[in-house]
DNA sequence: GTTCTTTACCTCGAATCCGATATATATCTG
DNA sequence: CAGATATATATCGGATTCGAGGTAAAGAAC
């Protein structure tokens, strides 16, 4: 089915949510700042509804225009159930992008410009991932999650980005000096 | 343009291939066993080609199908450094399947269930991922890499995912202790 | 010599997701 | 009260990628 249904029917499973709602959501949950796109969510939203995967009752808006509450059915229960046992195959492009992207940097032969890519990719990781919320959106931080599955998930994608983080550091850091270098005492290096 | 776009071109940037060769290189630079698809491969090289970022050259095939050998252009190579400098943004859902997995991995209520799939993404995760290769296609191990980043970026991939499999497996011994404890004890839970 | 596997390429339909664009309302700012 | 901002939903065209299926030719297995 792909990633952002299950999102949804997993975020529905805990409690009835509106749409503008799940999007925030799900931005965190892919520790993204940035929201996921509107023209993604709300037809994904419709198939999900003619699928049989979850009904929607129009409530009036808290702050402006009426929501569209949006419940979870024992169709859409059995649907991620069935994804979680059987997920979606992980296809080639995904995971893997920064890595791709890394493999090939040689090919910016400008150290200072390697630089500022790895620098970009240290920023992506530092961006925290926020997996888990209360019903009022509020995140949940890592020591107060109940089970020590979700604490023990949260922190080792922590431990995994500071690891990178920390090989990043090194990595820019001699770059950087190798730049001044070529910059200092080679003419052709000169832009 | 997207990451197979300039997997093709970076790798054409070292020296020229046929398709089918691209294929399984692009395959291992993901760090999966299954190639990438004909389906995606050959319209995206076409693609390319109409763009002018490559040429083709119909030659001899050293077994069976005559090959067609592409070498990328300049403008394969201005696009190419485009992209390192200012990659396209990573979508939401990629790079985060797993972890939206892992975050909804307890609506599977079942202990055995859950272990299964932590088992799974191991698996994934043991996949060697094999970035560089020399033109015989022969993988190149990180020991005999001539730059020293290039070492650095596979080490660190390594121990990225080494990290990871350490905690799954710690997680797996639970759930699967608990999974015994529960089919020893509890009726309900018998198959 | 027929079949199987590997090499090598291609087309088509479908799914997922994005960005641009549009609509409407409520609240806050000046 | 005019305009900006946040809430809330929706449509449309386009890009990327997959899977199923088809073509063809060389060499190995039986």
């Amino acid at each position: 089915m792909g990633m952002l249904k299950m999102a949804i029917l997993g975020f529905l499973r805990d409690f009835p949510l509106h749409g503008y709602d799940l999007k925030n959501r799900v931005a965190a949950l892919a520790g993204h700042v940035r929201p996921i796109a509107d023209g993604t969510l709300y037809p994904t939203i419709k198939k999900l509804e003619e699928a049989g995967c979850l009904t929607r009752r129009t409530a009036p808006g808290s702050v402006a225009a009426p929501r569209h509450m949006l419940e979870i059915t024992q169709e859409g229960t059995d649907q991620l159930r069935r994804w979680l046992r059987n997920p979606e195959p992980v296809f080639i492009t995904d995971d893997n992008k920064w890595y791709v992207l890394l493999a090939f940097l040689h090919h910016l032969d400008n150290p200072r410009e390697q630089s500022i890519v790895l620098a970009r990719r240290r920023e992506y990781l530092d961006q925290p991932t926020q997996l888990f919320y209360d019903e009022q959106g509020r995140p949940v931080p890592p020591e107060q999650l109940d089970s020590p599955f979700r604490k023990g998930l949260m922190q080792i994608h922590r431990s995994v980005n500071l690891n990178e983080i920390d090989w990043l550091d090194g990595q820019i850091a001699e770059l950087d000096r190798r730049a001044g270098y070529t910059v200092a005492h080679g003419a052709a290096e000169r832009s």
